[in-house]
DNA sequence: AACTTAAGTTCCATTTATTAGAACTTCTTT
DNA sequence: AAAGAAGTTCTAATAAATGGAACTTAAGTT
């Protein structure tokens, strides 16, 4: 067990609610001895991969962190550039966007562009939700086969609303509308009277995948904008799957189902 | 020497110019057997601290670090509040804005805000520049004693620029004048044609202190604008400084010298 | 101001990880 | 198919990490 383990475990320990650690701190959440929770934070804090906070006994991230975490936007340069994207969509239609990617069964939002109007979705980034339930979960997992998201969900799942996949089998139709369609699309789900449409692409050399989201307040958008949201999400990410050559992109696929839900 | 620095090192390989390392980059940027960098990024890897770059030989920063690095910002929230008065008065005046924290003799940029105008200063952060020679620098540096910049630069300096100060006692003479003004200014330091203009506020609680500073191209703005700039700035420093207590925190004192330069 | 408790640090022998070099494997180039 | 470059695995020697207890410091409490 090297001391690299217990230095990602601090990482882990620091949240939006958890800004900063003490030796204490360290003791409950990882259950290490006291003794090694103050030499590994000091060690932490000599090697420059956190800061004291003042001269006080708590410890936060480093500035060198914050640096090499920028970076990761630009060294996943599908991120970068999915996030143009959905920032240029963003902009345009004034509705809070965002790209995401997936660990698992989990969708962790990666960057965000608040919408302009009063009522607008507020995702922060860095937030976590489940992947069957949620649009941007969908869009990502319609890339795999029906039998890799089974081999995902060994043991099921439980529906966290009324309108989210009830088991494997209806995900799997939702899925595979999905990819026929060549977006996803959530309504009620994790938020209540929220809306979203959201698209994966995937880069085949990194083999990073994304999915580009628009959420927007179900009751006050017209069909004709969710369905110019739909096209410019789309367009966006087709011109990012030709840059890419990302041969597992389902392209627009716009029915009459679609375009009068 | 614990792995820890070892790692600490990797992260330090990471730039701009860097966004993914190899095995034989290690080896030669920091002189390690290879065997050793071999087993470290792999080490690394396993633990989340970095990711392999699709199936390649290749290792940028991970998900995780980004996350963490994230948090730097609200985690030291006096950042946080400076970033939102640049970007409020970059908005407003629509110059480049952007704060900074010195480490040692370096001034770090931390978040930028782009300007609007055609013509306008471009800031990427993470760019290290020499505090005495620059406005943010010297906004920062004033806020220590002459003795404790002194202790700063035991080896005295040379200066990049024809503006810059050319030795101690010069700079010394310029922090006095920064510190009776409220401001530091800069012209044709860093960078030639381009002025700046910086203020320097801390939170006593944390020990954190950051430049707040709007760069625009000396010949396209007129002397009532820049005298605008100084008291937006100055007015949204005084009212950090009067949120964190900062004692060490210098008010806007204009004289004839300054309205007229 | 003395007492009490909590939080953090240092010490120690024991256990465990890390190191550097060489041999080995794999991938690339010609 | 051969040669070279890049990366991985192996080894014993070396160095660091561990956890328990003793110790120090800080923060309340009476």
């Amino acid at each position: 067990m090297s001391i690299l383990t217990a230095a990602a475990d601090v990482f882990r320990c620091f949240s939006r609610t958890r800004h900063d650690v003490t030796v204490t701190d360290l003791v409950s959440l990882l259950g290490m001895p006291k003794s090694n929770a103050s030499r590994l934070l000091r060690a932490m804090r000599d090697e420059g991969l956190l800061e004291t906070v003042g001269d006080s006994k708590r410890y936060r991230p480093s500035l060198l962190l914050a640096q090499v975490g920028q970076l990761y936007r630009f060294a996943a340069s599908l991120i970068d550039r999915a996030d143009a994207v959905v920032g240029r969509v963003s902009d345009q239609i004034g509705h809070t966007g965002y790209i995401s990617v997936r660990r698992g069964t989990e969708i962790i939002g990666v960057t965000a562009h608040p919408g302009r109007h009063a009522l607008r979705v507020v995702t922060s980034i860095g937030d976590r939700i489940p992947a069957f339930a949620s649009s941007t979960g969908r869009a990502l997992l319609a890339r795999l086969s029906d039998a890799e998201v089974r081999a995902l969900y060994p043991e099921g799942f439980t529906a966290p609303s009324q309108t989210a996949p009830r088991d494997m089998d209806e995900l799997l139709v939702r899925l595979a509308e999905t990819r026929r369609a060549g977006f996803a699309e959530s309504h009620d789900e994790a938020v209540r009277g929220v809306r979203a449409i959201s698209v994966g692409v995937g880069d085949p050399t990194t083999g990073d995948e994304v999915a580009l989201c628009i959420s927007f307040p179900a009751a006050t958008v017209e069909p004709g904008e969710r369905l110019a949201i739909i096209r410019s999400l789309a367009e966006g990410a087709a011109e990012i799957a030709a840059l890419t050559q990302d041969k597992r992109f389902f392209p627009l696929n716009l029915s009459n189902a679609e375009t009068a839900p």
